[in-house]
This record gives C-alpha cells, sequence and structure tokens, in this order.
DNA sequence: GGCAAAAAATGACATTAATCAGTTTTAAAA
DNA sequence: TTTTAAAACTGATTAATGTCATTTTTTGCC
C-alpha cells in the first residue's frame, strides 16, 4: 500500500500531525480508504461511530435534521477535516450527518488508535483540544449571524465563505457547488426566498452564475451587505 | 486561607476534579476569589486572559456584539462552570464578554497552572476535551434552533432550558432572574418581540409573572408549542 | 416619600421571509 | 432520443417579526 498517513499531505491541515511516528503508522495501518460519491451518506446522524473520517478529498455536508423536517448544514468539511472526533471523543452518538456534496475520497481511521494517543501523547490531545477550541469559537459566530442577520445578509456571507475557503476557478467560479437548497440550508432559509436573493445579486451584478456554478463579481458590495452598509 | 479548590464543592462540577493533588494545590496557591456585583463586567470581548475564572456561586451571561449594535447571549454560566477556557487554550483573545447576571463570586485561576496540567496529565485534558465536544454539540443545536424554530419556540425553549438547568423556588419561579432584554438576547429577536410574546404565554396561562421573576406554569404546553405541536 | 431614570408594556405600521401554487428549465433514466 | 423526475424559478398571499413612538410601571436614590 503507497498510501501511508505519514505522507498524506492531508495530515498538514489537521491534529494528525501531533501525533509520534509510532502512533501514525499505527493509525495508518487500520485506516480504511473510502471513495464517495456526490450524494452518499458517510454516516448518519445517532449513529455510533466506531472512527473517525479524514477527509482526502472532495467536500461534505455535515447537517442536523430540524423538528420542522428541514436539514440545517452546520459545517463544510473539506481536504484535511477530520469528521466524527466529537463523538468519538465525548463516546456519544453524532449529532450530525455526513452527505458528500461532491464525489470524495475519505479515510475511515479506527477509535481505539486516536483514543489510545489521547491518553498517551498529551501533545496530540493538546492540538486536538485546540482545534475543538477554535471551532467552538466558530460555531458562536454562527450564532450571532443567524440570529442578528438577515437572510440576505447572511447568503451574501455565504458566498464570500464559500470563495474564501474552498476557492474559486480561473473563470471565478466557486471550487464547490451547492444546489440552491442546500445554500438554503446553510444559512437557514425557505429555498424560495434563497432562489429570490439569488436572483436578485445576479440582476444587481454582485454575483453571475453559469448553470449550477456561482462567482463572486462585486466582493465590495456583499462585503458592505454582510456589515449593513 | 480556608477556601481551598480540594474542598470547593463546585470542582465536582467541571474538569479539574481530573486534577492531580499537586496540580490542584498549585492551582489553589495562585487562585484569587472575587466578588462581583450585579451588572458588573469580569471580562470583556477582545481582551486577553491570563487565566480562567471559576464560577463559585451567581450566574454571569456570555455575550458577543453584533454589528447591529445588540448583545449576543450565547450562554449562561453557573456554579462550577469556566470560563474564558477556549481563549487561554487556543491563546487567543477571548470572543465573548462575562457579565454577571446576580451577585457572583468567582475564583480567578492563571492560566499557568492549567497550561502545565494540559501538557501534563492527560486525563486532565481529555476531560477538558470531553468538555468542549460537549459544548460544540450543544452550540450546534442552538446553531438548529436559532435558524428553524420561530421566536415563539425559542421563548418557550429557553423558559424550559432555565428552569431546567437553574431551578426553581418553592413558589415555582426561576431561580435566575433576567430583564425582557437579556431574554430577547438569549434567542435572538427585539426586546419588544419578547415582551409581547411573554404576555401573551401569561394570558394563555403557560407562565405566570411577579415582578420580573417568572415562573412556568404549563410545562407541556410550553413543550407541545417547542416542538411544533 | 418623592423624584428621576430605567425597564416594561402597548399600539400602529413597515419590512422580511415563509408558504402555496404553479411554470420553466435542467438533468437523468429508459 | 424521448420521457420523466428533479431542480430552479416566479408570482401572489399570508404570517412573523422588527421598528418607532408613546405610555405605564418599576426601581434606585436623595
Amino acid at each position: 500500500m503507497k498510501n501511508r498517513c505519514e505522507n498524506c499531505i492531508v495530515r498538514q491541515f489537521n491534529s494528525l500531525r501531533a501525533m509520534s511516528k509510532e502512533e501514525l503508522k499505527r493509525v495508518s495501518d487500520s485506516k480504511i480508504t473510502k471513495t464517495i460519491k456526490k450524494g452518499q451518506a458517510i454516516f448518519e446522524e445517532g449513529e455510533k461511530l466506531n472512527g473517525v473520517f479524514c477527509v482526502r478529498d472532495g467536500v461534505s455536508k455535515l447537517s442536523k435534521l430540524s423538528a420542522n423536517g428541514k436539514d440545517q448544514i452546520v459545517k463544510l468539511a473539506s481536504k484535511g477535516e477530520v469528521m466524527g472526533q466529537r463523538s468519538v471523543i465525548a463516546e456519544e452518538s453524532t449529532n450530525l450527518s455526513a452527505v458528500a456534496v461532491s464525489d470524495m475520497e475519505v479515510c475511515f481511521i479506527p477509535k481505539e488508535g486516536i483514543v489510545d494517543a489521547l491518553h498517551k501523547n498529551p501533545n496530540f490531545t493538546v492540538e486536538v483540544l485546540r482545534h475543538m477550541a477554535h471551532d467552538l469559537r466558530e460555531a458562536d459566530d454562527v450564532i450571532v449571524n443567524m440570529s442578528q442577520k438577515t437572510v440576505k445578509q447572511r447568503i451574501a456571507e455565504a458566498f464570500l465563505y464559500l470563495r474564501d475557503n474552498f476557492g474559486a476557478d480561473t473563470d471565478g467560479f466557486l471550487n464547490v457547488t451547492l444546489s440552491r437548497e442546500d445554500i438554503a440550508n446553510v444559512v437557514g432559509t425557505a429555498t424560495e426566498s434563497c432562489i429570490r436573493i439569488i436572483s436578485e445579486f445576479k440582476k444587481k451584478e454582485y454575483i453571475k452564475t453559469s448553470g449550477k456554478k456561482i462567482g463572486v463579481v462585486d466582493e465590495k458590495k456583499l462585503r458592505d451587505l454582510v456589515d449593513g452598509f
């Protein structure tokens, strides 16, 4: 097998880089690489996870079903991100579902290697902790945005976020392509409202579209809108 | 000094219980106990914290100022909770302000003792990690509630939450007393809307009020409302 | 106890966003 | 290619919530 974690570029981006050589070797020996097709589920809300998933390629949406039957997308995970760690660490079933938004390649890492390293390698644990502290801070920001910003502001922000975090191609179109429904589920609004606002942004030339693809055209205008002028 | 952390009942509720005798002794020797008056700030958004605050008595609101000038209350911390750990762990300035909602007694624990234990005592680190994983999960739930539930549902839920987490006195009134503005800032709505809904709940006899105090009267009705009937 | 200031409450109105119903477009399958 | 289903879009309407203005009540203070 040539795909050793030790050589995996993706490790740069997550807490695994704080593991010792031996720990990483063990992880590498026990991991299973999977190919996931767009639209396929990686795990579902309520499941007990026996390990974590490390994203090598592609993007996954992490969402939670609300009482009214709508999915709320809480996070988008891409290259380097580890999914399911919360569940493994807290020894609870997951509170989120993970579904591929594009074709993906992920590595499943059985929890034993992770849990063991957590108890034996303080550097690794602190690294994971740091990462989680950061996630928590981001979650606070999301809460504030959700409750204090209008749908229009949240959609504008989402486009800027997507571009800054996942990049754009040479023509300026976002690398991640989400359906209108998914965008609506990210910002927490009705699909129709989302579509209407996208049309409006397009008419005002804040963004451009080509099929499902969306591109940021006028960053400043979008930014001003987010900040309330 | 008689207030040793080793004997502090509050420790039961937080990660400090995973510290070794020696570590705890050190923390106890370096801590400073403070009395905070209702309305007073403990720390402000953007500050660099040199330690964490352990709540011995009273309740504090943790909030974040949004672009439109409104405070969003992200969490209420009471007996046993540790505030500011995220900032210390991630070595970033705080993203939240902490203001006393009632008269409080808190212990300030300089970060050195904490950081040291994090690097040397894996049990402690894992305990902190577990706690944070739990907080993150809760934050996800808040995000979903904020975006998918109506203001009415969120207010109903807030009352149930306050009663379940902070209790009620013998007359059935909540132990934590928040101003209408604070309640509005917890659920993320305008103060007037909040007041209107409180009046409605009172008229329908879901809750009762006495001055600022609020009591849950019809738990089932509130619960049904939260769950969408 | 009386005064000033803050908090709570209410009404009228404007705005935002959800819902329902339907059409057009796109993508996928037979 | 044709057919069908899903996704994107549009319009009309309704419901929820925010805003502004004003009054009433409560609270802290001298």
